[in-house]
RNA sequence: GGAGAGAUGUCCGAGUGGUCGAAGGAGACGGACUCGAAAUCCGUUGUACCGUUUACGGUACCGAGGGUUCGAAUCCCUCUCUCUCCGCCA
């Protein structure tokens, strides 16, 4: 959540985002709100300065009379309390509930644009792939491979989940350790996170948790969901704390399943395991003082081209469109690897993304550190796949796959794999 | 899942319904003493919001949420979490 005691004097620049980035969110509405609330507020705490003023008049020694009329005095004012709180809290939710979607403010770089096509690509790294024959998309090579069983998995447990068998089980393991081990060497403690987290840290991070739009799974009866990512469980590791400004930047990394509703997306773009219910994912966090997350920013970008180009994969880098950058990120920066068995002759397709969310997230969360003059401000909290392991697994399927139906392991992981092909059966 | 105990400021810890934002101690910071340090002594030491704005005033917060009362850290209800014991379990 932005800063909302900036709500009126930013009012032109607040709109003007929200029409970047194409969402719809009524500014004046919130002002308005505001107004209403704080004149409740004032009204309601001078009320209850009335109250404790009679209440401690009532200390003193009274005769019947002056504090039968005190009593009477004070059952008013409470009465009048009540009233103005009752009509204070309806205002207040309704404040909080639109001021939550008001999105961040965005990088004075970001492209402004609608849309995938209106971001700019930054760079471009590799060498496409060129194939002697027509390549097979990992659809195809999972199933003559024997390592990918979509249909079973339909059948278990529905649409867009899948098995892994055989070496695939192996390859998703070793890409997994890989990751690991790069973000580890970068300085960033690894963890291992809960699946499911409370729907407040969801809130907090930026997710919508319910409704009919959301990609969250909620868990009946509960207040909770399974996460869509650790950048939700890493990001509530510290809600409400002060954090020692000595130990920033913390840099962590998390180990997750991740669980996506992915309603209604279907289609050709989506096929395979490029957009699944569930997938496995590790994630780079950061929080940081506020000047220095532009440059934590590049250093989580760093590190997936890193782990991108080790595994020998063509890539670009994206610097996402306003209107596709989601509500808390002020930045955001995607890798895309070439995918050859997407679309006719292969395509880009979306394997990482970190956000910078300045202090978007820490002020909903309620993550500090204190200053030089000991005063609390909210830190930047920043978020990057180091590797999302059902997208690696298509492109490295797909980039490393031979004419005989086999598939060469990129050397940085057979150390990891511990065999260098999967032979064509 | 069953039984019991507890939750107070950075930490420990006291608290009769009004004099409690909260005793006392520790820690931290500032100062005095000292050549310096230790010890000792004095002082300061929460967060958030609102309003005026270097000073300041108000409101809220003693696990969370309700309730009783003119007035709640203190009484009542619900919930959460922690600890101990029992059961179950990878």
């Amino acid at each position: 959540m932005i800063d909302l005691k900036e709500l009126k004097e930013r009012r032109d620049e607040i709109a003007q985002n929200i029409s970047n980035r194409y969402m719809n969110v009524d500014i004046d509405e919130i002002i308005v709100l505001q107004e209403k609330r704080s004149a409740l507020l004032q009204e309601s705490e001078a009320y209850r300065a009335k109250r404790n003023e009679n209440a401690q008049k009532m200390k003193a020694k009274l005769d019947k009379e002056t504090r039968d009329a005190y009593i009477a005095e004070g059952k008013q004012i409470k009465e009048t309390i009540a009233k103005l709180e009752t009509e204070l809290a309806v205002v207040e939710t309704a404040f909080q509930e639109k001021a939550r979607t008001i999105p961040n403010y965005a990088h004075e770089d970001a492209p402004i644009g609608k849309e995938d096509k209106d971001s700019t690509t930054v760079k471009l790294v590799g060498q496409v792939p060129t194939f002697s024959f027509k390549p097979k998309d990992h659809v195809q090579l999972g199933e003559s491979l024997d390592l990918i069983d979509f249909d079973s998995a339909t059948r278990v447990s529905g649409p867009k989940f899948y098995y892994l068998k055989n070496q695939a089980v192996i390859l998703q393991m070793a890409m997994e350790r890989y990751a690991l081990d790069i973000v580890m060497k970068n300085g960033f403690t690894p963890f291992i996170t809960p699946d499911i987290a409370k729907e407040e840290i969801l809130l907090g991070i930026g997710f919508n948790p319910r409704g009919e739009e959301s990609n969250i799974y909620n868990l009946e009866g509960t207040d909770t969901c399974l996460v869509g990512t650790a950048e939700i469980t890493l990001g509530g590791y510290y809600a409400n704390q002060i954090l020692d400004r000595k130990k920033l930047p913390i840099k962590m990394c998390g180990l997750s399943h991740c669980f996506r509703r992915e309603a209604g997306g279907a289609g050709q773009y989506s096929k395979g395991l490029y957009r699944v219910h569930q997938f496995s994912k590790l994630e780079m966090f950061i929080y940081c003082l506020p000047e220095e997350s532009e440059h934590y920013h590049n250093l989580i970008l760093g590190i997936e081209e890193e782990i991108f180009s080790g595994l020998g994969l063509a890539y670009r880098v994206v610097d996402t469109a306003t209107g596709d950058l989601g509500s808390p990120a002020y930045r955001k920066f995607d890798i895309e690897a070439w995918m050859p068995g997407r679309g006719e002759e292969g395509e880009y397709g979306e394997v990482t993304s970190t956000s910078n969310c300045t202090d978007y997230q820490a002020r909903a969360l309620g993550i500090r550190y204190r200053d030089d003059e000991g005063s609390t401000q909210f830190v930047h909290m920043l978020n990057g796949t180091a590797i999302a392991l059902s997208r690696a697994m298509v492109a490295v399927l797909e980039n490393f796959q031979n004419e005989d139906g086999s598939v060469t392991i990129p050397p940085s992981l057979v150390p990891y794999t511990g065999f260098d092909r999967i032979e064509a059966l």
